[in-house]
RNA sequence: GGCCCCGUGGCGGAACUGGUAGACGCACCGGACUUAAAAUCCGUUGACCCGAAAGGGUCGUGUCUGUUCGACUCAGACCGGGGCCA
């Protein structure tokens, strides 16, 4: 990887290169694991954890993607563990918040954040229960509930665990609804079932109106209380358990074309804004107000409050992993759960790693876990999980402004460096890894240990290379290395064994549709491969990796170095330009009017364009043998610092070779001059109704009344308006005319 | 299901706030140089039609409507692809 980097002749700083895995990192990983837990950040709890069954070990929901662990791809279970959490919901709001600050983050990324943390305001009430208690439930919509039809638990609540002690159906209910997948999508998309309770709920309206309690498969633990009313007629997934279990679907939300006496709801909940109805005093209110209306009347009464719920869960970060950084906390009998003191840190990972044993290693190596408690003094053992990898990445770019400091982070260098003006990664890391460090540099900040809020000012998200894939007989992957093509189809080189061709896909090891970058240095240089990659897909999108493109690559850098080195009749460098014929100056204003476009592009990652516009230099720089000498070596000298960020190594082959002594990296970026990329005259389009006609050339600025006499007066213009007087002539300056007939 | 993004030649893709659609590259074809080839250089290439030619015309940015003097660009509906949340 590293000699990749360097062949590829990337200017990075590597004096401060570190891994995460060095003890030294995770040492300082540890003493932050303890800061953050002396300040509360930190907790452990039993929860139903997410568990990966093949790396055997538990995962955060954000790391559970549809239903499977990120890594593995492995359907997760649930589990009941006592595990590490770090207490992100308490930053949720300002983590919302910051969001708005980040003004060069893509909207797209910014979206996916929002949705994730997931906030909706609502009213957290209680209902009276039949047994004589009292259970609370979250709702966003207050509004809806005289509309309610029935009160749902969900399987993991306290209280539906506790009944279905004494209720053989009820157990029996819960346990097949564990045997779904944890994502919320695979609840979503299971068949809404229940199971009745046997209780009722009193309307907190109406004591006398009794709602049936049933446990429902659809009611997430997770979102808000674990428990909800059921108001049919505007919600999908009470309406589909409404129907299943036949419970009354009262609309009370009535839209404003349909008539409250007779608007039903059939198979499709009404979401929409309306007046509402059936609803006693709420009647005829809109939705907004009468949420109002009945949270201020359940807050008056004492058993409601408004309150603010997120999606966003606190982040799971032990791993029953023997790398990584091991959590510094010692159980001990007496104590409970104790820090290991700073004085003995780090907690160092064992030499050797017995992997053949079941679970984890660190908990089966006897030797590593037996410990002293550092309050008593008494045995005790280690905590045997490793913090999430995810922990590892989510300061690390802290860690690099001072790599080598004593303290997790020397203030001084971050205050300089932070936040990282500029941060590019794939779209994948953006919920993961972009929450996550947003996260950890503001719980940084509140220690005082940085100063800025949020780590990245600017995002950009960079497309994926890919590859086509191949595979043989037997469905094995084959490397576009051993294939050959004649007439579209692929053959194992030499022979004529054909091998399928597949989508194009990113490129990865397991697919084998690697193209290894030393292969093409070999074949064609690091600049050549740099420019390519640069040359037609813009960075966001992802870039189909073809060997014709790399060959037209290669020919424009031969194409650079020739006219560099082939060029006749140039002055020594630094020779004023004076010449003023017209091919000298038309090549002036070439090279002035691509270095303005270039620099702007390339200050806008417009990497494509920044390439295109130096092509049409080098296609003038080609095409001028009669511009003069000094004119010529502007515009070569134009493009070979142009093209150095891209090419560096041609672009200082080339300065040499232009008689510099001095390297391009010790070069000023080129200005360009405004007096040579604004020209004179411009070219105008003629348009008769909206269709182009013609063109006319004009001094810059011409007067309108001019431009106009001048397009009526072109040929082609007379000819389309066929003798009709023009009703109207538009004139947009230095642009185009478009005459009205 | 909701929200968001995307749809332009044979291909990758240009086109700033509505103002000459297809820049630039790839590929293809033709030509020059060469005994020949490679390399290099020059030229054609959105579709269709008229013309011997010069040239001229019609259509054209997923589909259909609309706004406008003018729409790849704005609005609405739809089709297709992708993403996020369900």
């Amino acid at each position: 990887m590293k000699a990749e980097l360097k062949l590829l002749g990337l200017s990075i700083d590597w004096s401060r290169e570190f891994a995460t895995c060095d003890p030294d990192y995770y040492h300082q990983q540890q003493k932050l694991f303890l800061k953050f837990y002396e300040a509360g950040f930190v907790y452990r709890s039993e929860a139903d954890v997410n568990w990966d069954p093949v790396d055997m070990t538990v995962l955060a929901n954000e790391q559970v993607i549809d239903g499977k662990g990120w890594r593995s791809g492995a359907p997760v279970e649930r589990r009941k563990l006592s595990q590490w959490f770090f207490k992100i919901t308490d930053f949720a709001d300002e983590l919302l918040q910051g969001l708005d600050t980040l003004d060069r983050w893509p909207e797209k990324v910014r979206t996916m954040q929002r949705n994730w943390i997931g906030r909706s305001e609502g009213l957290k009430f209680q209902f009276a229960l039949s047994n004589g208690t009292g259970l609370d439930v979250f709702t966003t919509r207050p509004d809806t509930l005289f509309g309610a039809s029935f009160v749902a638990l969900s399987p993991e609540h306290p209280l539906a665990l506790e009944l279905a002690l004494k209720d053989d159906k009820l157990a029996a209910f819960i346990e097949e609804c564990r045997h779904v997948g944890t994502a919320e999508a695979d609840i979503e998309k299971a068949e809404k079932k229940g199971c009745d309770t046997g209780l009722t709920a009193a309307h907190p309206f109406d004591p006398d109106w009794k709602l049936p309690v049933m446990v429902a498969n659809f009611v997430l633990m997770g979102y808000g209380t674990g428990a909800i009313f059921g108001c049919p007629a505007h919600d999908q997934r009470d309406l589909d358990f409404a129907r299943k279990y036949d419970l009354p679907v009262t609309p009370v939300v009535v839209p404003s074309d349909a008539d409250p006496k007779t608007f039903a709801v059939a198979a499709e909940a009404y979401t929409g804004p309306g007046r509402l109805a059936n609803s006693r005093f709420l009647d005829g209110m809109t939705v907004e107000e009468g949420k109002a209306e009945v949270a201020a009347r359940l807050e008056k009464d004492g058993i409601g409050q408004r309150t603010v719920n997120y999606r966003l869960r606190d982040w799971l970060v032990s791993r029953q992993r023997p790398w990584g950084c091991p959590i510094p906390m010692i159980h001990c009998p007496t104590c409970g759960v104790m820090p290991v003191p700073e004085s003995a840190l780090p907690v160092l990972l064992p030499e050797k790693i017995n992997f053949n044993v079941k679970g984890n290693p660190l908990d089966a190596d006897i030797d590593w876990k037996t410990s002293v408690c550092p309050g008593c003094g008494e045995a005790a053992v280690r905590d045997t999980d490793t913090l999430d990898t995810f922990a590892d990445s989510s300061w690390y770019f802290a860690r690099f402004t001072n790599p080598h400091a004593d303290e997790p982070v020397d203030k001084a260098a971050a205050d300089y460096w932070l936040p990282v003006d500029q941060y590019i990664g794939g779209i994948e890391h953006a919920i993961l890894h972009l929450l996550y460090a947003r996260y950890f540099t503001r719980a940084m900040c509140k220690l005082g240990l940085v100063s800025v809020p949020e780590p990245f000012a600017g995002l950009f998200t960079q497309g994926m290379v890919c590859h086509e894939t191949y595979k043989n007989a037997a469905g094995e992957w084959v490397t576009p290395d051993d294939i050959e093509k004649r007439d579209g189809k692929a053959f194992l080189i030499g022979t004529d064994t054909e091998v399928a061709i597949g989508g194009s896909e990113k490129m990865s090891k397991s697919k084998k549709n690697v193209i290894a970058p030393e292969t093409i240095i070999a074949d064609y240089g690091a600049d050549t491969i740099r420019w390519f990659m640069l040359s037609d897909t813009p960075p966001e999108r992802d870039i189909e990796w073809t060997n014709a493109g790399a060959e037209g690559c290669w020919r424009f850098v031969n194409r650079i170095y020739r006219l560099c080195t082939e060029s006749e009749g140039l002055p020594a460098p630094g020779t004023p330009v004076t010449a003023t014929d017209d091919a000298s100056t038309a090549l002036r204003q070439a090279a002035h009017k691509a270095i303005a476009a270039v620099t702007d592009h390339l200050e806008h990652l417009r990497f494509n364009s920044a390439v295109a516009q130096l092509y049409t230099l080098a296609n003038a720089v080609g095409s001028a043998d009669k511009a003069d000498g000094a004119a010529r070596r502007e515009a070569l000298e134009a493009i070979v610092l142009l093209c150095a960020p891209m090419m560096p190594h041609l672009a200082e082959e080339c300065w040499k070779e232009l008689g510099h002594t001095k390297l391009v990296a010790e070069t000023p970026w080129p200005k360009h001059d405004p007096a040579l990329t604004a020209s004179d005259s411009v070219t105008l389009a003629i348009q008769v109704n909206g269709k182009r006609r013609g063109e006319i050339t004009m001094p810059k600025d011409a007067d309108s009344k001019l431009v106009e006499a001048a397009a009526l007066a072109e040929d082609a213009v007379i000819r389309a308006l066929e003798g009709k007087a023009p009703k109207k002539v538009i004139v947009v300056p230095n642009r185009i005319v478009n005459i009205v007939a």
